[in-house]
DNA sequence: TATTGTTATACTCTATAACTATA
DNA sequence: TATAGTTATAGAGTATAACAATA
């Protein structure tokens, strides 16, 4: 009922998507796969995915979180996150230490290393930001960001809860 | 610079996501990954995955598109493309019929099965998006839906071009 | 040579279950 | 018993290379 495809002059897009171009879902699916991709172009060079880019930042901004509150944070099964972190601590770049307190808990920290090429990897991520949402206004970039955030949050909280330890 | 976590007070999330927080890019990601997982439990019952629903729902809109222009359509590579269509053959919701003036191709079309079957998918793929994106008013699921094409469109426009088969 | 479709393969993401060590 | 972290494993998405058949 919504959309039905206006781009039909491209020359190359040219068959009718029909009733799926109207589905936010599948919009949603797209425009992420294609943020993906142009974020791995971007930061290909130095070796930094999505994820790990997103734990980074966030050790960044949270010195010494555990490895299971950041798990809570991004939304990561505790089983998915050990790999993730294994690997960059390999790489030189996260420091895991057992907390005083509790040393079931594995706190997690930033190496020298990291923090000198955090500014770098976070200007990459500018770059690729302004160049893949550049087809928006910056009020449009916005408003999207908002309605995103809304999106999972209103959705993690309905039936996400608090499966497992993800 | 944008959004500095303004969810605090909500007891769940309460650190701080910083800069991660204001990333469109980051938001994407999270939403479009809440959105496969709403997605996977309510048609989980028909055994029906996001692409396998986009391949049937394209397939039914453009009966006889053959498999390479099924690719292009969903940015799928062609080599990707096979088990989803054998898949979807050997279930008996597809058929692969060779093209008359060129037999290379293969021209896909829905079995009587899957023709009685999409209305009823598609009602599924509705309760789902109503309620996944209930949190959006109408108005914004419009801009949104809008936005997001333009986003992908634009990319793969830009650097996702004629890259093989894709 | 170019295109369609296929096979084989590999890497990442995601999900579950079962285990350990601590609490 | 509950939680933090780990291991093992499996399914799905996505990428490349090489091939056969056809144009």
């Amino acid at each position: 009922m919504v959309g039905c495809g206006r781009d039909d002059m491209t020359g190359k897009r040219s068959s009718t998507r029909g009733q799926l171009d109207g589905l936010l879902g599948y919009q949603l699916r797209r425009a992420s796969a294609a943020m993906a991709a142009d974020f791995a172009g971007e930061l290909g060079s130095v070796q930094l995915r999505p994820v790990q880019f997103a734990i980074l930042s966030l050790v960044a901004d949270n010195d010494g979180i555990s490895q299971s509150q950041l798990c809570r944070e991004l939304s990561v099964r505790k089983a998915n996150m050990v790999p993730l972190v294994s690997e960059l601590e390999r790489r030189g770049l996260l420091a895991r230490t057992a907390a005083p307190g509790d040393r079931r808990v594995h706190l997690l920290t930033l190496t020298a290393l990291a923090q000198s090429q955090l500014p770098a990897w976070r200007k990459l991520v500018a770059r690729h930001e302004t160049r893949f949402f550049g087809a928006l206004t910056a009020g449009e970039r916005d408003v999207m960001t908002r309605l995103l955030r809304k999106l999972w949050t209103t959705a993690e909280g309905i039936d996400g809860g608090p499966a497992e330890g993800r």
